[in-house]
DNA sequence: GGTATGATTGACT
DNA sequence: GTCAATCATACCA
């Protein structure tokens, strides 16, 4: 790329889930410099029982109603923290999981806050992302296109496969996984 | 006030 | 392949 990257805008996130979901693999995401490339995700829509907004408003999924291009982050298994970004017009309350990017900024800080040397084991998952970018359960509801967050657009060529979604207990049949084809930094192959 | 549970990970048989 | 860790949140009494 001979030209900066465009950094996403509002317009981007103001669509259903499953569009914005595809169309951030290839993207960057950075927090506080230290980041990479987007190559999986995960879609959840306002009437799936896997969402979070499924239940309707509660404190902790208020930012889901809110904006496009928000932070909603939340904690799993009581240890790691889970990095999403609101879509759709606002009261809709949908959002897309980040499951693993291909680092390429910050890292030695990302080593050392993973104590992992290699490159690969130090954003394939969520909670690895979570960890990895040092994103705190504070920031849920931050506005993601702005500092400390930086989004950036993919480049050309990325070629996107779906697949069914990982380790819910409800609705993981919906195949609303996006992958980068044969990225080697997934926390499971496509498909 | 108490209890159940999870969009996971890492360690172990 | 199986399983425990660990705590904010949701839900019930």
């Amino acid at each position: 790329m001979s030209t900066t990257a465009a950094a996403l805008d509002r317009d981007f996130f103001a669509r259903p889930p499953r569009a914005v979901a595809a169309g951030l693999i290839g993207c960057t995401l950075l927090h506080r410099g230290v980041g990479g490339i987007i190559v999986e995700t995960e879609a959840y829509e306002r009437d799936d029982p896997a969402c979070h907004a499924f239940g309707g408003p509660t404190a902790r999924n208020a930012p889901l109603f809110g904006p496009p291009g928000r932070a909603y982050v939340y904690l799993c298994y009581g240890i790691h923290s889970m990095f999403n970004l609101v879509t759709e017009p606002d009261g809709i309350a949908a959002a897309v999981l980040i499951r693993a990017l291909e680092p390429t900024a910050g890292l030695d800080a990302m080593r050392t806050r993973r104590g992992l040397e290699r490159d690969r084991d130090l954003c394939s998952g969520p909670g690895k992302i979570g960890a990895a970018l040092a994103i705190e359960l504070s920031q849920s509801g931050a506005d993601a296109l702005s500092e400390p967050f930086t989004l950036l657009a993919a480049g050309t060529g990325a070629e996107v496969v779906a697949g069914p979604r990982i380790g819910l207990s409800k609705a993981a049949e919906y195949p609303w996984r996006f992958c980068l084809a044969g990225s080697p930094f997934l926390s499971r192959p496509a498909g």
